[in-house]
DNA sequence: GAAAATAATCTTTCAACAAGAAAAAATCTG
DNA sequence: CAGATTTTTTCTTGTTGAAAGATTATTTTC
């Protein structure tokens, strides 16, 4: 720990709690953080030299006394891209430092690896093009379905069937911005933590269903990661002994009842009706077909036990899920529940511990966004933050 | 954080490199830890001048040039007591600040709430004047069996049937030095880490078994306690649907089929001999009774499978296991790393990730004393360290 | 318009790290 | 054996950055 860690560390907060308070008064800051208010001031007159915050005057003439001024982060004052990799497309966006999005795009994906590096660096590109703003790319974030170890190099992505790649070291080379890599679970933990549901929690835990199920811990203010990166795979957490086998070479994970896949095969075994994807579940389930609407209630009950085990390791205030749980959460909730008050320890289960995440809103889309944001608040080499 | 943040930690970390490591010179502080010479320079001289580190000449004549001087924690500089509540005894350690045992004593225990603070203090005394050290006792250390809140307040302790004490209150009017207290799954990783097969190490999940099942994360450094302080409750992860009934009032925890009581019942279920304890069930074992053999191995797969589960969950790179399962560790280890090498996520189980701690040495003994000198070292208030 | 209240800044002080010189204490070398 | 060399530790000086208090700025209230 040097000497300007202190200064960091204040500047980092403040700049975040600016980001996510917009119009915030200096003394809020101070009081919110406990920080000195010398400290304060000199950090965010530091902030609006560099021209990454902006005052405001208030709009609220709140009482007597010199009015507050407000604090937002200048919408100008760099550009952010997350990159997100699923098996069969491409999600890019563009944010300002404060998280407006400024432009969207998703391209089709073919899963090939060889040239990803290229296509993605071309997409940020023309992404970029097309939020027509002025500010440097300060950061590229590309959040990727697979294990992701400390050193940025892709351990495995059972989605795609890729293995050992060393892809932070590819995309640094294609793109011209600084590139932060990370896991999909881990990264979405994070963008729930900095735009979506979870603002202002220090801990929670973070768990999502799509082509496989995934998640984030969010312990103390950050991502856990482990000694190797790979911590929050939740998906293999086992729940049935000797039972179904999934696609990490194990059997009885959690990921091989509640993945898209996994529920549509147990919908197939069960009916005559083989659903197409995962939206056709949703919509045989609004249709009130009783075997898929049974087929969730019992994913449901088992993802129940698997979060009660979650919240007898780990006393979380919060349980966050996501990605196709979240849509399906009318159908999964009742069993959750349930199970919830059979399995979880009565001292830290609490009614409202487990939510389900808004489908489609701040989160999933964001969470390279979250990574870019991380690296150029957090990063070490990252010249933004003093 | 204030302005002093960093003089504690830096001298936190001297500290515990000395303790740790007694002998170590100045300069292999500084490798280590990367702080700089003034910094170390100016630390040790201050813990020298209160009488917490001595110096003494190194006795290897390394080589030319300057001999380094060996730094020890100071053996009369302070005493720590560490109290250790079980079901039915009280175990009473004494130590010095450097961790090196000076007392040590076993009282039965009827298990009554009312009036227990009064029987740790006396025993505590007592110990003290067993000690024969004229140095002050710092902190008393009270490792408890049941859910320990962030107030230090007991939630419920199965073993002994209390709920909603408010033991650290109590305590600390019963007792003249500074309590700390804790759950003793926390306490024993905190020793492991302080003193036993851990130290050094940043990342490990440690868990352990007896009356019932618990654990402790050490997760970055330190232990992980969760929002409210209850984090860690490894007994209660679920390994079987609809499985066996725990004490806990859920169904198909791990506790349910690992503690002692309940190995008890499944091996008196399915033979003729009903063993009287843990000890008979290690003897009977020991000869070559096949159904205990048979249990213990189920139960080596059960465990297995929750190992796998937190291996996934936490990539860490050790798991140790200590209690009853430490003792067991011949007749469990051959289906635990079977079902550690089936159930594990590939990229994150190694050979020897998980590890039986020694029976009896380090750990368990000193949780109460990990707990004080954890309290001494780090908690607000304590004036030992700067 | 003066007083009170509130927000932000400025000035001074102090703690703590940082870098380099110097001192201390040994071994090596000619 | 004397001086050179090496290694470890301390001392001196400089700089950063937070803490505390006074000051300034800007409003409302009376």
């Amino acid at each position: 720990m040097d000497r300007s860690f202190l200064r960091r560390y204040h500047a980092s907060a403040i700049f975040h709690r600016i980001r996510i308070q917009p119009d915030v008064s200096q003394r809020e800051i101070i009081e919110r953080t406990g920080f000195d208010k010398s400290t304060v001031s000199s950090i965010v007159n530091e902030f609006i030299e560099q021209g990454l915050v902006e005052r405001r005057a208030k709009v609220s003439a709140s009482g007597r006394g010199r009015p507050s001024e407000g604090l937002i982060i200048a919408p100008g004052s760099g550009l952010l891209v997350g990159v997100e990799v699923e098996a069969n497309e491409l999600i890019f966006v563009a944010c300002g430092l404060d998280g407006a999005v400024l432009a969207e795009r998703v391209l089709p994906f073919d899963g090939q690896l060889a040239g990803v590096e290229t296509v993605i660096a071309h997409g940020v590109d023309d992404l970029v093009q097309m939020a027509g703003s002025e500010a440097r790319v300060l950061g590229i974030g590309v959040s990727l379905p697979g294990l992701v170890d400390m050193d940025g190099a892709l351990v495995h992505v059972p989605a795609l069937g890729w293995r050992n790649v060393d892809i932070l070291d590819r995309l640094t080379q294609a793109c011209t911005a600084p590139v932060y890599v990370g896991n999909d679970g881990q990264a979405t933990a994070m963008a729930e933590n900095m735009f979506g549901a979870c603002v202002d929690l220090e801990n929670f835990i973070y768990m999502f269903s799509g082509s496989g199920v995934g998640g984030g811990l969010f312990l103390d203010g950050t991502i856990y990661k482990g000694a190797g990166g790979l911590a929050g795979e939740l998906g293999h957490i086992k729940i049935v002994p000797q039972g179904r086998f999934c696609t990490c070479g194990a059997a009885g994970c959690l990921s091989a009842y509640l993945s898209d896949s996994a529920l549509i095969e147990e919908i197939s075994r069960l009916g005559q009706n083989r659903p197409a994807s995962f939206e056709h579940i949703i919509d045989m389930a609004g249709a009130g077909d009783p075997i898929v609407l049974n087929v969730l209630d019992h994913a449901g009950e088992v993802l129940g036990s698997a979060i009660s085990s979650l919240i007898n390791i780990f006393n979380p205030p919060l349980v966050l899920l996501g990605g196709d749980l979240a849509t399906a959460a009318p159908y999964l909730s009742g069993a959750v529940d349930k199970a919830l008050r059979r399995l979880a320890h009565p001292a830290m289960y609490k009614a409202g511990i487990v939510k389900f995440a808004e489908p489609g809103v701040g989160g999933p889309r964001l969470s390279g966004i979250a990574l870019a944001l991380d690296g150029v608040t957090h990063a070490a080499g990252s010249q933004i933050l003093p």
